[in-house]
DNA sequence: TCCACTATGTTTCCACTGGAAATATATCTG
DNA sequence: CAGATATATTTCCAGTGGAAACATAGTGGA
């Protein structure tokens, strides 16, 4: 596990330059614009030269989605201040969406499966804490707690859907742009 | 506008044998196997014959998708039964959820707009089509109808996003498999 | 110092993709 | 029957990711 204090003799540090170079391409041209030439030539390598980082396409593609998920749950974190639930909430999941809506490719990216694998280590870590934001959200939710079982999954589950959902239908162009906070039902929060 | 009644010379209905062939591939093989070639070999011809009906490999995936919309309208409206505004909209979201699941690369297809124009009027029509069954169970919804403007837009807003985004991130692989009327939080409607 | 050895990149090739253009063929219209 | 049109094929092209062989640079050990 080379940390990325000591640099690689030719490029220097190609690993790090092609995962921003990805981004940038992502942001700048798009998904469909998102190829291993594309992303090589911007570095300035060739196009097989990836393969040694991350063996394909894909775990390029997956290192890329792991650092969105760690600039997803930043913008997230961004708005969280003071200790009022129902603030933080709203904050939390106007980071979300506005995370969408700042890299859309790149977030697209982030959910697509066929794309990037999520059993690599690294990217499933980055989402799962991405995650773990709305789910200290959640957690004091004061919704329903004792009608069914796997109540914090629930609220987790719910709260994930209609920011998720609103996040890609809006991408989508299916959803005019609107405050989540104005479709997230107002519920409670439970006293600690 | 030849309707699909008087039927062409050579293959004989080669648009919607494509179509067809489509859906099929997207089932069986998944959204990275659906290529023109493969749709084209599918049906037993040659993989620009395509370019006559639809003009390219969007415009096929475009009636595909619309096709798609459809079939999901008829998903959501299957267990649409009965007066009870709270069964009628679980049905629906119900059709919702159990449509992504039985299709789910066709779903994915549906809601990507790189890949089908929504510009497309027959597409774009299936697609208010089905959303409109979703504006029907939410006209009714007792929620906030007094204390923001655009109260039904944020009512359906609300639904949709919901819905949708728990089918997406149960698609991939996300979110544990559940009865979206669990997640759903339990509101009330209004006498009609 | 010198010689493996490994890590990093390049070159070349291959199968595949969608699309453009020219061609062939069947059907309709007059 | 003849010309026009719709339908489908063949051929070609630029682009893609990946495999394999090769080149180069840095490391570690005698």
């Amino acid at each position: 596990m080379d940390h990325d204090t000591k640099k690689p003799y030719h490029h220097g540090a190609l690993k790090q330059a092609l995962i921003s170079a990805g981004i940038e391409i992502l942001d700048a041209r798009g998904l469909e614009h998102l190829s291993l030439r594309a992303i090589a030539a911007h570095v300035g390598v060739s196009h097989t030269a990836p393969k040694n980082h991350f063996g394909s396409l894909k775990g390029l593609l997956t290192a890329i989605a792991a650092t969105g998920f760690r600039l997803h749950a930043d913008f997230m974190r961004a708005g969280l201040s003071g200790d009022d639930p129902k603030s933080r909430q709203k904050a939390a999941m106007q980071g979300y969406v506005r995370f969408a809506v700042t890299h859309p490719h790149l977030f697209r990216l982030m959910f697509s499966p066929s794309l990037c694998s999520f059993d690599d280590p690294e990217l499933s870590a980055a989402a799962e804490d991405s995650y773990g934001v709305l789910r200290g959200i959640a957690a004091g939710l004061d919704w329903d707690k004792s009608a069914a079982p796997n109540a914090d999954l629930r609220a987790e589950m719910m709260l994930w859907s209609i920011v998720h959902g609103y996040a890609t239908l809006a991408l989508s162009g299916m959803a005019p742009p609107m405050d989540i906070g104005d479709i997230m039902p107002d519920f409670g929060y439970l006293p600690r």
